[in-house]
DNA sequence: CTCTCAATAGACATCGATGTCTTTTGACGT
DNA sequence: ACGTCAAAAGACATCGATGTCTATTGAGAG
């Protein structure tokens, strides 16, 4: 798998929010049961994207979970750095402490190339690119 | 980190064996050493990668690991392979079973093309973009 | 106020990836 | 044939990601 499975489920849960209509809230048990995440697991994930400011959370009676912002406003980069599964520019794939263009490690013209082209992806895609009619009722 | 640990190490110990003059062989231990692999468990990256015939290995005296084939020949795709570490495109990241054009889950559009994209990514690169000339004697 | 609902918090369990060690096998030099 | 070198094999250990459970906290309904 490219991503973690962490990461994975954030997107999940985060597109299943995106394709509620807006301002409508949904809750844990149902969210698990649409992303097909285990509930109480999706629990921790959900707190990490409340801690990052991306989803809204209100306990008790008519709680549940929210997108705090418009789907076009949420990065796919935002939900990986959330589950801190972003990729990291400065690490070096070879082992060494740093490696830059100027002191380049043997896989850095390769490695850094994946590196710039998920990123790329990440800050590009939006909860707005998730496809809503491709949820069931 | 995108690929995981062992596909990482894979791709370290492959750019080394190319950087290396081309017919020589080098000692698990040497390799270990330049790539900042454990030891021990270079060896079983290694297996790997002979198993998948992209290295050879020899025993004894004058013993080593190779290259089985001219690094222009060995594309990063078949490392990830060896190292179960290659996208799978029938997987879908929204938990379905199965998850195609046909019948998409609401994450198909942005995953696909993330796995699109390290696909190309794996079989266009090669060992003989590893930069040599990098690597220290 | 009290009851119920639902998120939060954190302890605990499990499992696979990662790492270490020891023994065995095969190849070469003498 | 023997000894040494080095990979192969596999048992064992460790650790972090993943998953489960229980108790607590906060919010609304009555």
């Amino acid at each position: 798998m490219i991503l973690n499975q962490t990461a994975v489920y954030a997107l999940r849960a985060a597109a299943a929010l995106a394709a509620l209509p807006p301002g409508m809230s949904i809750r844990a048990q149902e969210l698990a049961e649409r992303t097909h995440v285990p509930v109480h697991y999706l629990s921790k994930v959900m707190r990490r994207l409340v801690l990052a400011g991306l989803v809204t959370s209100r306990k008790g009676h008519g709680g549940g979970f929210a997108l705090s912002r418009p789907p076009k406003q949420v990065t796919f980069a935002e939900l990986l750095a959330a589950t801190d599964a972003a990729p990291e520019p400065g690490k070096c794939a070879y082992g060494w402490g740093s490696c830059d263009p100027d002191d380049p490690c043997p896989l850095h013209p390769t490695w850094s190339s994946l590196q710039e082209m998920v990123g790329a992806w990440s800050t590009s895609c939006t909860l707005d690119d998730v496809d809503a009619d491709a949820l069931p009722p």
